[in-house]
DNA sequence: TTGAAAGCGCTAACAG
DNA sequence: CTGTTAGCGCTTTCAA
């Protein structure tokens, strides 16, 4: 791999020239010499160390994003929308997954600062305690969350209670009275104001929420299948189940059809995020939809902002909208709906 | 932020003795030193510049990761499959999306290159041309490709012919002789081989496969309806679509239903790589099941191996399997299925 | 318009 | 066992 001497003893000039051409630096540069050190590079295919130069001007032209699993697509989507405008910034990205990893985001953190990197977009996952939170707070990395947090960052957020009051309502106003929820787990943010969300709704329309109706669940539709069962076993089966997710939506519409009942006649499902298959699942699936894309984009323009140190918008939120498709209708006539 | 002769003037050694310490250097030091040592880096905080490293050991512990989108389930599987072993030893990686983007490509093996990344895992996507073909064979930097692509290097590969076959084969076992094929892109080696797959059983069995059943798709749940709307209007209609991958399945799916065609009553689908929620849909998806985290993780493994120096297999081929479920059915008795 | 030289933070060879 | 020093490849004063 050539380096900027090799280029400058070939052209014939001294290595801070070969610099000002690379750079198209403002120093003035001979045209002619240009062209000759132009053409040497050409020759050589030099291109300058990004290691080098980014540990003599502290900037790596790098960013990393942390989030608790890229295989969740949820989180593609997001990682796909900060991918797309920091390429076009010129910004690479490293990407780290913490779940299923004791302290990992700690041990991230720390490894981006090795990595001099630029910024850090992290976004959801269970902040492993007190601990994470203090070690957060004294960061003095560039930092951008996506969603609520205890902590004080520029964020994109999203009105995760409202979204889930939406979709609680309109299973209401459709004649729902006995709604399941099956939520996310402990720790999440998320997960707390979406369940904040259908409690609200419910309580505004004076509905008792029964306890054995909340479920807490993992995100996946395994666990969306699990707790569905139990929801549908229990007693008094309600006739609606809001998810906290897709996934787990999908999981309970499994669930329902494993035990002989029709969905949307016997049990209306609605989830919550609109992940790309959504609107292909038979029933479409009744979801709340979260522009993940955007949600992605605006939080690295937002920590392009924090790195050119301009003004910008410490917080922006993002509103939600409800997609009723198949998945949902209206609750059975009075004679509750047994098995067929 | 602290760096190493901070750490040295503070405990009153060398920065080379601090240096030892840090990277617990066989080079003996003196027990008592070293703990004075690692006070003072706890209490400055101290984390070692990995660019400085980086710079002078020629190893920066960073890969990167070409492939066409991440927000497409197949490429975020093979992504956690290569970062759980990244990460396991060491190494972080930056994503790169080259859809969408003309030459993105060669940019991004370029870019890596100024990184100083000890590596490139390159998965799917359109080669842009013999150009890039030909920049690709000239690479000295290490590369595991995953796929089978026109240059030479260690590969994890998977029998797409054969998976692509097996599915033909067990809608030719079941009954059905007219089927639809949706396949890949131009230019995707993957789509190329599906196709084949797909000929080759259809030929083994001596069934004519009419050029009109045969569609070229985008690997997106649209072009998936698209292609399956115009398959179902045409003349003499397939009993049976086979689709290149799960996506573009959901979408041929949507597209029967539109049409009032029941599936797998009217229609058999089949797709490929049994992407997570495959088994969620109603009908549960009939897919060749290609392990994609265990292809990410053997890649990485290879590159590991390729960058250790030590001996690997230059070449790992995955076998898929079949999953029948529930969207694949014997066709209809012979008076053709109309709308009921 | 060009070049010499300092220095970013680190490791390792060498000397003591 | 510890320290001194060269140098990884680059940008940027400062001088010419």
């Amino acid at each position: 791999m050539p380096n900027i001497l090799d280029v400058a003893l070939k052209a014939r000039v001294s290595i801070a020239t070969v610099s000002r051409v690379v750079n198209k630096s403002h120093h003035k540069v001979n045209r002619a010499t240009q062209e000759r050190v132009l053409k040497v590079i050409r020759e050589l295919d030099y291109r300058p160390n990004a290691l080098a130069k980014g540990l003599l001007m502290k900037k790596t032209m790098t960013i990393g994003i942390i989030i608790p699993d890229i295989s969740n697509p949820y989180y593609a989507e997001i990682v796909r929308g900060i991918q797309d405008v920091a390429d076009q910034a010129g910004y690479a990205v490293t990407l780290h997954n913490t779940d299923k990893k004791p302290g990992g985001i700690t041990r991230y953190i720390y490894l981006l600062r090795e990595k001099s990197a630029d910024g850090i977009i992290f976004s959801g996952g269970i902040i492993d305690g007190p601990e994470t939170v203090s070690i957060l707070k004294e960061l003095k990395e560039r930092v951008v969350v996506i969603g609520r947090h205890e902590v004080d960052f520029p964020a994109v957020m999203v009105d995760n209670v409202g979204g889930a009051a939406q979709a609680v309502q309109h299973l209401l106003d459709i004649g729902h009275r006995r709604i399941g929820f099956i939520g996310g787990p402990d720790g999440s943010t998320t997960a707390l104001d979406r369940l904040a969300g259908y409690k609200k709704a419910m309580a505004k329309s004076g509905v008792m929420a029964a306890p054995g109706l909340v479920k807490k669940g993992a995100w996946t539709p395994e666990s969306g299948y699990l707790l569905g069962t139990e929801l549908l076993k229990g007693k008094g089966r309600p006739t609606a189940i809001a998810a906290a997710n897709d996934q787990m939506a999908f999981g309970a519409i499994k669930a329902a059809r494993a035990l002989g009942l029709a969905v949307p006649k016997d049990l209306a499902v609605a989830g919550f995020d609109d992940i790309p298959l959504s609107s292909y699942f038979d029933p479409p699936l009744t979801t709340v939809k979260i522009p993940m894309h955007d949600l992605g984009a605006a939080s690295m323009k937002m920590l392009l902002g924090l790195i050119s140190g301009g003004k910008f918008e410490k917080m922006k939120l993002f509103r939600t909208t409800l997609q009723v498709r198949g998945s949902t209708a209206e609750p059975q006539k009075k004679e509750s709906g047994k098995k067929s």
